[in-house]
DNA sequence: TCTGGGGTCCTTGTGCTA
DNA sequence: TCTGTAGCACAAGGACCC
C-alpha cells in the first residue's frame, strides 16, 4: 500500500511577512500586486485574520479593501518567499528523497518505504519546519496524491489528517465536489445544475453518464476522483513546456506604440529566460485582452526551434498584426487594450542534439 | 464594478496529405 | 480525376492549478 504525504504551508506569503515583521502578528494581512489596494491586482494570500472578513486569494485588491479597510496590504516579495521555500524543501529532502515540488508552498512525499508510522513522520516534519523557519504547515497522508491533498486541506492551520484505505468513502462522500483537485468554478457550477453537490452525489453517477456529459477524458477523471482513485506517480523531474510574460496596464491603453513597446519588452524578457534555461522555442503566441476582458491569442510556429531575439520579435509582431486593433500608421487602436502577453512554446533543449544518427541521452552505449 | 501572473493540459476546428 | 476518410499538425480558446 502506497503512503503519500502532502504538505501545504499555512497562508505562506502572509506567514513569511509576519515572521520578519512581528508587529503584523494578529493583524489582517493581505498580500497581492504592488500592495496598493487602489491599483489593479489580486490577492495572492490573505492571513487567517483577513479571511474572517471574507477576503480570499484571487480576489481583486479593491474588493479586499472594501471588505477589510483596516487590512495591512503588502506587495508580493517573491524572492523572499522563494528563499524560505528552498529552506523548507531542503528540510523535506532530508526526510525522503522522493519528493514532488508543487509550486512554492506545497510538496508531495512518497513515504511508502519508511518503517515509521505516518503520524510520527508528519510530526517530525512539522517540528523541523517550525524549528528552522518558525512557520506552520498542514499535512495530509493517504494512499494517493488526490486523497493526500484533500487530507492536508481537511484541517487547517497546523493540521494533520490521515485517510486510511477503509475510510475513503466516509471521508470523501460528504465533501463538496469543489474539494476535488481538478474541479474548478465552471465545472462546479455545471455539476450543481445537475444536482450534484457532494462527492457522494458524483460517485453515484455512472461512468457512461459522466463521459456523456464531460467527454471521454474528463468524464473518466471525475468518475475515478469521486471514488478516491488516483494512480499518478510522484514526479521528481519535469521539463518546462512554455515560458511567458504578461502585463496588465494600470489604465487600459489605446496607442499602438504603447502596445508595441510593451510587447517588445515582454519578448526580450521571455527570450532572456529561454536562453538562461538553455532552450530554444518553435512557437510564439501573443495574447491581447481588451477593456471588456475579452481575451484573444494569435500564434505563429516556425520551421525550427530558435532562440534569436530578432527572429522571435518578428514572429511576435506578425502575430500582433493579425489582431483587429489598427496598426503603426494610425494614431490610436480601434479598441482599448487591458493586457498584453507573450509566450514561447514547443521548447527544445539546446544541449540535447536530436539530429538523426546520433544516440539520444540514456540510449544504448 | 471588479477580475494578476506563470504555468499545464484538454477540446475543438481547420487545413493538409496520404 | 474525383470523392471520402483517417491521421496529423497547428491554431485558438478554455479550464484549472498555485
Amino acid at each position: 500500500m502506497r503512503r503519500i504525504l502532502h504538505i501545504d504551508m499555512d497562508a505562506f506569503f502572509a506567514a513569511v511577512e509576519e515572521k520578519r515583521r512581528p508587529w503584523l502578528k494578529g493583524k489582517p494581512v493581505i498580500i497581492g500586486g504592488e500592495g496598493d489596494p487602489t491599483k489593479r491586482g489580486v490577492v495572492s494570500t490573505a492571513s487567517y485574520e483577513a479571511r474572517k472578513y471574507g477576503v480570499h486569494s484571487a480576489m481583486p485588491l479593491r474588493t479586499a479593501h472594501r471588505l477589510c479597510p483596516e487590512g495591512v496590504f503588502l506587495p508580493v516579495d517573491y524572492s523572499e518567499y522563494v528563499r524560505v521555500s528552498r529552506r523548507i524543501k531542503t528540510i523535506l529532502h532530508g526526510f525522503y528523497a522522493v519528493m514532488e515540488d508543487v509550486g512554492i508552498d506545497e510538496a508531495f512525499l512518497d513515504i511508502s518505504a519508511s518503517e515509521l508510522p505516518s503520524e510520527e513522520i508528519a510530526q517530525r516534519i512539522k517540528e523541523s519546519i517550525r524549528n528552522e523557519t518558525g512557520l506552520t504547515c498542514s499535512i495530509g497522508i493517504a494512499p494517493n496524491k488526490l486523497l493526500a491533498k484533500i487530507a492536508s486541506d481537511y484541517r487547517k492551520p497546523d493540521g494533520l489528517t490521515i485517510i486510511e484505505q477503509d475510510r475513503i468513502g466516509q471521508v470523501l462522500g460528504p465533501l463538496p465536489v469543489r474539494k476535488l483537485w481538478g474541479i474548478g468554478p465552471k465545472t462546479e457550477a455545471r455539476l450543481h445544475e445537475m444536482n450534484i453537490v457532494t462527492i457522494a452525489d458524483l460517485a453515484a453517477k455512472s461512468l457512461e453518464f459522466l463521459k456523456g456529459c464531460f467527454g471521454e477524458s474528463y468524464g473518466h477523471f471525475l468518475y475515478n476522483a469521486a471514488r478516491g482513485i488516483d494512480e499518478s506517480d510522484i514526479v521528481t523531474h519535469w521539463e518546462p513546456r512554455s515560458l511567458s510574460r504578461e502585463t496588465t496596464f494600470q489604465q487600459d491603453i489605446s496607442k499602438w506604440q504603447d502596445i508595441a513597446r510593451t510587447l517588445a519588452g515582454l519578448v526580450k524578457e521571455v527570450v532572456e529566460d529561454l536562453k538562461e534555461r538553455g532552450y530554444a522555442a518553435r512557437t510564439a503566441t501573443v495574447k491581447i485582452r481588451f477593456s471588456g476582458f475579452e481575451t484573444f491569442t494569435r500564434s505563429r510556429s516556425l520551421p525550427e526551434a530558435i532562440d534569436n531575439e530578432g527572429d522571435i520579435r518578428r514572429a511576435a509582431f506578425d502575430c500582433l498584426g493579425r489582431f483587429d486593433i489598427g496598426g503603426p500608421g494610425q494614431s490610436g487602436v480601434k479598441r482599448r487594450v487591458r493586457l498584453v502577453g507573450f509566450r514561447l512554446s514547443n521548447l527544445a533543449r539546446k544541449d540535447i542534439d536530436t539530429s538523426p544518427g546520433l544516440p539520444l541521452p540514456g540510449g544504448p552505449e
